[in-house]
DNA sequence: CTATATTTGCAACAATAGTGCAAAAACAAA
DNA sequence: TTTGTTTTTGCACTATTGTTGCAAATATAG
């Protein structure tokens, strides 16, 4: 694995994610980092904490892309089998960490990666 | 709802859609299409099938956004709980209609829409 | 055939994301 | 602390995908 190296962008966004109890889009970061760093700069942050498994990336069930802290995942094992909520009306999205869906496929096809995503009503907004 | 008149544009999009096996981009059509119609009627066709409950949209897991027949569905009751796989050889987006994650969200949640998405190899790869 | 509502094409716009490259910053070694 | 190397950043540009306003064309009911 590259050498990752300690800069205000990554740890301020690091920072972000860290407290946020949803996840975060790009917008919603630059915004929280009003004029930190470039916005090229989160995209290759986010890229980068992705790579090194540090963050996970969910596309919404609307297409767009947020981001949240990987909470049960170690280096070597990657598991993000959980349930996301998107709330129609606060617009956040939640990690459901322990809400896996179960589902069966015929054993010819191998399953790299899943998203699940369901939107609706969240709890604070019902 | 409204009246909708029989073009050639929509008849085209909805023969390839009724013709594939598998999910279809905007993309995708344009080049079937091959300049049968402007790109812009393309994204207006989609979007009145898909109000019609015709067809149905999928945020693939990538991000892409596929369309696909209804094959389970009447107008008035809607059901896109199957699951959906997308082969990172192929490419293709297969709904697998017969397929229907099962979970449990505490009451407090009210789901409308679900999007199930994983990604491998299929059948016709491995 | 005519009247009317829907559909289309075009050009322009908008939002989001990716790239190449030079400058800046981080870090390790001296 | 200084130096040398590699990573990270900002900037300007490009790319991709989807949307909008509007006038012209087309489908359909009567
Ligand atoms: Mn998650
Ligand atoms: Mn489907
Ligand atoms: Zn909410
Ligand atoms: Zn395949």
């Amino acid at each position: 694995m590259k050498h990752r190296r300690n800069t205000t962008a990554t740890a301020e966004i690091l920072n972000l994610l860290s407290q946020s109890k949803t996840a975060l889009s790009h917008a919603n970061i630059q915004q929280s980092l009003d004029g930190l760093c470039n916005r090229v700069t989160i995209y290759r942050v986010l890229d980068r904490l992705t790579e090194d498994g540090v963050v996970h990336k969910i596309v919404n069930i609307d297409g767009v892309v947020v981001y949240a802290i990987c909470h049960t995942c170690t280096s070597k094992e990657h598991h993000h089998n959980h349930l996301h909520f998107s709330c129609e009306k606060c617009h956040a999205v939640t990690c459901l960490d322990n809400i896996e869906p179960s589902f069966k496929l015929p054993k010819k096809y191998k399953v790299n990666h899943v998203n699940f995503t369901v939107s609706g009503i969240c709890p604070l907004c019902c």
